[in-house]
DNA sequence: AGTGGTCCAATGGTCCAACCAATTTCTACA
DNA sequence: TGTAGAAATTGGTTGGACCATTGGACCACT
């Protein structure tokens, strides 16, 4: 039998149809980002449902980042909405330690790798001296603290991802970039941590310029290479010295 | 059921204190995805919270999709919950357009050309005996059927996935493989579609088998380029034809 | 033994009315 | 005119009620 030929009938959802309606709201009224929402009373009397049912619909969208609830104040958009948004929730299983840290680098490398190549194809004259300039700025600070600095840092990956025409690659790693960050403060006890990346911030930069994709890809492959290694080198010495 | 892994929560922060308290139960009870939790009445009965907090915490886990609330039956585990989870909510804009597949094509290429290199890295011969069945069963099912079978092919896929090593992997692309799905169905007018990309299936497996990571890599990218070109004939199609 | 029907308790879904807590706005006083 | 305090606004929480669905128990009939 064909499975698809008795899909499960649809009997109640409110608050899909509440949510539905919100997007039709948003995109009648042509709210934008910052801007207000109606207060959950009003929409729960406009929409001839109870606050509560409101307030789940709003709760979805607050877990979806889309909306931001400030009490006493209002609820307020913080994303664009469109009817034919597909939202990917996700959820990793974190975690501080050396094992999920390496899966997350491994897939801060495929991204990066594949960004970069991206960026080599798309980017306009304007990008490559932004991208620039960030590097500039990181190697400035590089020098200046003799050491890796992570704002900078971030903000040179930051400008390829933008670069690279996909947004997928900036949200991803930047909600992994939380873990990094958490782990960045805490080196493992390797003084020099992160200076054997520093080199191939320019390299990369330097394929780019050249149009390379190819090159830009097996540049960042090496500089996630690096950080693998001292992160190896970390838990190595953690380990030897008995703790977790 | 452990009367003392439910205790009432601290004040302020209520929905939140909830959720880390939901975590704490089924860390403490152990409960594996399938499994049910309390009902909501119970839980805002040892949580010192009204039923309405219980359920807007629910909601969150709902729409990041840890859990399913089925009416008349119960509340059901649907992923794994640690207390370290990372949440990662995913939002495109635009459905079915062209763009939007794109991207997460371009996502899944950077994705699948790691996952490759790896596999190739960390098989066991235990594993590359179930890869290699998968990937009998899918060039069994193009042949019967004449064309490409999303599911047999996707399974293939996952086991590359799975013996990556790295969770992570099947994790994103599962959350965006209903898009892609989605798509495959209706496959923009392109009669032939996927056909191009069967060859590289094998010989991803050989460059797996052969230990050969760049290669895997390689044949990889090669097979997630069959398949953007697909899209881009389809999109061009539909173009000429003056459709959206 | 199996089939279908009926009933009933459990459970999530919705609603209401009130109050609490944070914020904003207005107002009266110095 | 400036500012402290009152009042209104708004999201957060509570408790209670009822509805819709589910799934099991029980039963009559074949």
């Amino acid at each position: 039998m064909d499975q698809n030929s008795l899909p499960p009938i649809q009997t109640t959802a409110r608050d899909d149809a509440v949510l539905k309606a919100l997007v039709g709201f948003v995109s009648a009224e042509a709210l934008r980002p910052g801007e207000r929402l109606p207060t959950e009373r009003i929409l729960a009397e406009r929409l001839k449902v109870s606050r509560n049912t409101v307030r789940e619909a709003l709760t979805r969208w607050e877990g979806l980042g889309l909306v931001e609830r400030r009490q006493g104040s209002g609820t307020y958009l913080k994303a664009a909405v469109s009817p034919d948004m597909l939202h990917l929730p996700l959820t990793l299983a974190g975690g501080n330690d050396f094992t999920s840290l390496m899966q997350t680098l491994e897939i801060r490398r495929a991204l990066e790798a594949e960004a970069a190549a991206l960026c080599a194809e798309r980017a306009s004259p304007a990008d490559m001296t932004e991208i620039e300039r960030k590097l500039d700025i990181m190697e400035q600070a590089f020098r200046t603290r003799d050491g890796m600095s992570s704002e900078e840092d971030w903000e040179f990956h930051q400008a390829i991802y933008r670069v690279s025409g996909n947004p997928l690659f900036e949200q991803i790693i930047a909600a992994m970039h939380e873990l990094f960050h958490r782990f960045w403060e805490h080196p493992l006890g390797v003084r020099d941590f992160g200076h054997a990346s520093f080199p191939y911030h320019r390299t990369i930069y330097e394929r780019i310029a050249a149009r390379d994709p190819q090159g830009a890809r097996a540049e960042a492959l090496k500089l996630i290479a690096t950080v693998e290694d001292d992160l190896k080198r970390g838990a190595a010495k953690l380990k030897f010295l008995g703790q977790t």
